[in-house]
DNA sequence: ACTAGTTATTAGTTGGTCTAGGATATTTTT
DNA sequence: AAAAATATCCTAGACCAACTAATAACTAGT
């Protein structure tokens, strides 16, 4: 239907029409996602810093903005990898001087994670740029294209995740 | 889906009304890519392979489909890895018995690397299931919808893609 | 007080990348 | 035609970040 008004995302012109919207759609995704893992690449070189180790500080910084405090187990359960990966995390972070340990106010097996105020600023400097840009693109759209993306994003999402559940039965 | 209001992609209500729908955009494209990062993981652990291993089949074997051959320098270039590391991927990939490693027909310093059948059929299995859903998904969209949804994907590549090209600049 | 569970760390292994250098085949120069 | 330069792939050795397993320090239940 409707099928005026393509010009700008031309390409999948075809016989069918329905179809080639649909195409189009997951092709338009696909390149989206490659240029983010491109951005998120040169990011991850520029600060010298593997991509979990920035996983880690933007979780941090976000935890520290709304006041939470982070022990080492909560890093582990929010990356997806073992303790012990977690500690070698954050021994290479307090060396660079981005985080710093210190004692947990009453469990006194555990560790708060602290981000230092320089890798704040590093942070913010660096995904600052990237961050702005995308905010514009998304105040670009009017409420309702908003409610579209938004809308499609989510049922995606959403599809991806029963995917995931149901991946032991060889389906 | 279908925007019956906002109980799905709630929590962004607030008083000014425009910008709320930004945030939420931004989420939803995060969310996205968290859920998507996710199957990945999930399908890369079932096949027993590493991300680039499952990167580099799927160019075969969309290689393969189109006719084209496909040497070992051709995959360093699409991975962004060494020709060094490319020899230890096709290693494992012809032990695990997913490629085979063939005479080049008029290069004889050259190699073509050639997925096998087997190899072939379990990314269908795997992949064809993730491939079925988001293309359902898709195909829940108005033309409209969908162009919305594409257009929004491009502008929010190509700014990625610019931003990257400033990122020597300290900007 | 003793046992069981939790939390972080250490030690050692694995997997995938890198750099450097070597082997073979092709192309270009002399 | 022979020698030099180039191209393509492989091998060797090192590094880094993840893993597993075991340990130390602590908390909580009985």
């Amino acid at each position: 239907m409707r099928s005026t008004g393509n010009e700008g995302s031309g390409y999948w012109y075809g016989p069918d029409g329905q179809l080639d919207y649909s195409a189009a759609v997951l092709k338009s995704l696909r390149d989206y996602r490659a240029a983010e893992t491109a951005v998120r690449r040169s990011t991850r070189d520029s600060m010298g810093m593997g991509e979990t180790d920035i996983l880690a500080l933007r979780y941090l910084l976000r935890a520290q903005a709304s006041g939470r405090s982070v022990a080492p187990k909560d890093l582990s359960q929010f990356l997806g990898i073992t303790s012990a990966s977690t500690t070698s995390l954050i021994d290479r972070l307090a060396a660079s001087g981005h985080v710093r340990r210190e004692a947990h106010p009453t469990d006194r097996r555990s560790v708060v994670v602290v981000p230092t105020p320089e890798s704040d600023q590093e942070v913010r400097v660096t995904l600052g740029a990237m961050h702005r840009r995308m905010m514009a693109v998304a105040e670009g759209l009017s409420a309702e294209e908003a409610r579209v993306v938004v809308d499609f994003l989510q049922t995606m999402t959403e599809a991806l995740e029963h995917l995931d559940e149901g991946h032991k039965e060889s389906n």
